[in-house]
DNA sequence: CCGATTACTGTATAAATACCCACCATGCCT
DNA sequence: AGGCATGGTGGGTATTTATACAGTAATCGG
């Protein structure tokens, strides 16, 4: 569960939230400041800061009024889209996600809980094109040929996933691209999910 | 009813809606540019007085990302999927729809309207396989290249859409399919939508 | 008593952004 | 022939906006 919001804080991520609902875009730090009364727009700043280390927001650095509200509430029929996954962070992390797109999990069998948008031609084969998303059902457990989504290292990767004994060939689906093969003994595989389907947009 | 909105009009107006579904905030008119290859702003600025004149948006003035969209259009969340099209029947009859997938047709852009179950592997090279769904946006209007779904007498199919003057070209993605060649005079030819994007279920 | 966090004031600046001007080409209406 | 909307290029400027830096004060756990 994300860190618990203080009093304040709460008051002024349900006053954006609304301006969000009502003007259809969010607030600058000046606009936040003029309604609370405060008079530096650094006061915002600084609360910004804390709700997007507490999770309940993720700024835009850079972009005016980029505030993007982590929508916390109503999933169920929103996916997370996944661009690129920084090193270290878990695939999850409100600083992966991309956007959220308005469709159910359920349409895909087994259910796909997040998007991964896909780099390169690796499972072109596979009918899997450059900036594909990948619907990710997230389980640790794969199956002869099936395609995964795997991390290696700081590596996340989109491949077939074939095994024997503790060896582990991760194979790609164009021949110009080596398969990868993995001593589990020697290195660490984490089986971030399965591939359910794929979603791709014009 | 406010005025009309030329073709191009519509589209940046969609793209709009889309982003702002999708992002949480409005473009600027740098990235609207970016967006449709425009290489000056100014591009972006006209359309957009075009389209406050025409009352489809709100101009917030001197707002970064100041664009209201004044119909909040709030259309469903769920997509007819469109398996074989029975002679003569328009596409979206109710015997033609298989389900309703829980996904919001706003993922597209512009929208999708239902979703087509392609049938063979004449689009294979697009990536599309036997059996993917292609997401249609409802239009008649194609340009050079463009995917289509198309009706040729009794026959519905997904080709991409060349023309040359009266001559209309649907090319399969493949090269052991024969492009199809229709001279519009002598034959009928509706354009029943533009694919928009792909959706595939393992 | 110390450090960390919250909750601000006040000032400054680089970058993002809206929006102006001049201009061109095409098509449509009268 | 002329006016007007559309759909652009190219360049410029004033304003908005994010964000850094320097403080103050209060609260809380250890």
């Amino acid at each position: 569960m994300p860190p618990t919001l203080t009093p304040r804080q709460q008051q002024i991520l349900d006053w954006i939230a609304e301006r969000v609902r009502r003007q259809g875009s969010p607030p600058t730090r000046v606009e936040i400041s003029a309604a609370f009364g405060f008079s530096s727009p650094n006061a915002a700043e600084s609360h910004l800061r804390a709700l997007a280390r507490k999770g309940a927001i993720v700024l835009d650095s850079g972009r005016a009024r980029g505030i993007r509200l982590s929508e916390s509430g109503a999933s169920g029929d929103r996916l997370p889209l996944i661009g690129r996954v920084a090193a270290g962070s878990p695939i999850l992390a409100a600083e992966n996600v991309e956007e959220e797109l308005g469709m159910n999990g359920q349409s895909f069998s087994p259910q796909a809980h997040y998007l991964l948008r896909v780099r390169g031609d690796s499972m072109i084969e596979a009918g899997i094109l450059d900036g594909d998303l990948l619907a990710v059902h997230r389980t640790p457990e794969a199956r002869q040929g099936q395609i995964v989504v795997a991390r290696l290292g700081e590596e996340v990767t989109v491949k077939r996933f074939h095994r024997r004994g503790r060896k582990v060939q991760l194979r790609a689906a164009n021949p110009e691209y080596q398969t990868i093969e993995v001593d589990l003994d020697r290195q660490e595989l984490i089986i971030e999910g399965l591939g359910v389907g794929v979603l791709r947009r014009w």
